[in-house]
DNA sequence: GATATGCGGATGTCTAGACAAATATGAAAG
DNA sequence: CTTTCATATTTGTCTAGACATCCGCATATC
């Protein structure tokens, strides 16, 4: 068939269950089901909803509204309906690793190393990690997967003299924690996060696959080793409509 | 002056601020003042909000359902719209004093004793307290009171051969806590309780002001001393649309 | 006195239509 | 190629009216 929604069955008139209702949950069960990727989660337009369903305009714009009430969709005036994809939930305790917790709300997670670089310290990273003046770092640039769609872009900042083979850790990982470990930091914990929001850059909205007018959710946070010597400077930008922190 | 909205400042009209949202803080500026507290609690009809307002009847209902929505004030069909009091936290930790989380809640707790009773024990407090047939326990009558409104109805039940002189107590003070402290029991922590809800009855109605159809939220407890003997067999009935129990 | 019945008033749902505001798109201009 | 502009599309707000459903209360009936 060419439209998945052409046999439609009628809405039950004078039933008890209202239409707005019944409307509603139709829709909840298309996007459960999935129906709408195909038009990359974006709902049919009100219009053609009213002829789905053969109801005003303002019965679709009710179901629509408690849809948008629990979360699972938004509405963009002049754009559509979208569907939300799920939130997922960033735990800031001082112990958690964010790819443990992940596995816990059944999701994968991944990352790719998108560059490398041997830099000066510029300020806010000098100051987290107590260097001196033009001392070098690494500049580690990675892109965050959750279930295999870009989720977050972060940027760390390691010292050079205290990690001066970390660089070609990066040739065969895309993982911190791994290049870490065989540079010799066995384990780290969280020690301080700043966590604020903003507009998002071009780049940002592009890789992030950001929609129009979203804000990014920015943490910078400093990762301490055993001693409690600060061993990582950290800026991590997240699509703040994919996900919560949680403190 | 006889009306309180007769000079309501008309809305502005095309001024960026949408009609529901002007009358949604004008409402909601209104229950924060307690305007409504001659009513009992009522806003006004949709028809004279349309009229006090110079708009659509769909204009009002589209800022009754978002101030709904937020859970200021509760629709109830055929009867009105009517201003929500706020609900307590009531935790029920082993060691929580209500008095002292109700501090924290920036709320003040008193209570009032309505009586005070020698009687044979009945069964539930009987097993609760693990007393022998025909023993004879005090039964106290409490009103619990939050910000001065009638909160919670309580009977509580000691045994009078353990407090032989627990009644007196009760004419110098309202406190359980206080009284069982005159009569030797200088601590005690909680150790079950159950928690059900049933409809009210007239009594309670009355006394606690119940709006109409809302149920009683019962909890029973027991309370055990520091060596784990039971001392107290309370029967607490809450207001449900008060309060909600914190576990 | 207790129970039905009916009525008015209140909120709930649905339809119909108009205009406003934001967005997307393509054509025209530089 | 980029920018600007006009236009169509889409969602947002507001009005108008009808009927349904639920509630409270007075009245009638048994």
């Amino acid at each position: 068939m060419t439209d998945k929604f052409i046999e439609e069955p009628p809405l039950l008139r004078g039933s008890g269950a209202t239409l707005w209702r019944q409307i509603a949950s139709a829709l909840e069960e298309d996007i459960k089901a999935d129906r709408f990727a195909a038009m990359d989660g974006r709902l049919p337009t009100e219009r053609e909803l009213t002829e789905r369903f053969d109801v005003n305009r303002h019965t679709v714009r009710r179901a629509l509204a408690t849809l948008a009430e629990s979360g699972l969709v938004r509405t963009e005036q002049g754009r559509g309906v979208f569907v939300n994809r799920e939130v997922v939930d960033y735990p800031l305790g001082k112990r958690v690793r964010f790819s443990a917790n992940l596995s816990a709300q059944q999701r994968i997670s991944a990352g790719r190393i998108l560059a490398c670089v041997k830099e000066p310290v510029q300020r806010d990273a000098r100051t987290a990690l107590t260097l001196r003046k033009n001392a070098q770092v690494w500049r580690v640039e990675r892109m965050g997967l959750v279930d295999g769609e870009p989720f977050s872009l972060a940027s760390h900042y390691f010292s050079v003299a205290r990690f001066p083979k970390l660089g070609q850790a990066f040739e065969t990982t895309d993982s911190i924690t791994e290049a870490l470990k065989s540079s010799g930091l066995a384990d780290y914990e969280r020690h301080e996060t700043r966590i604020y929001a903003r507009p998002p850059t071009a780049d940002e909205i592009r890789r992030l696959a950001l929609p129009r007018g979203r804000p990014v959710l920015v943490t910078e946070s400093i990762n301490v080793d055993s001693d409690g010597k600060p061993t990582e400077f950290g800026i991590a930008r997240f699509a703040a409509d994919r996900m919560q922190i949680v403190v």
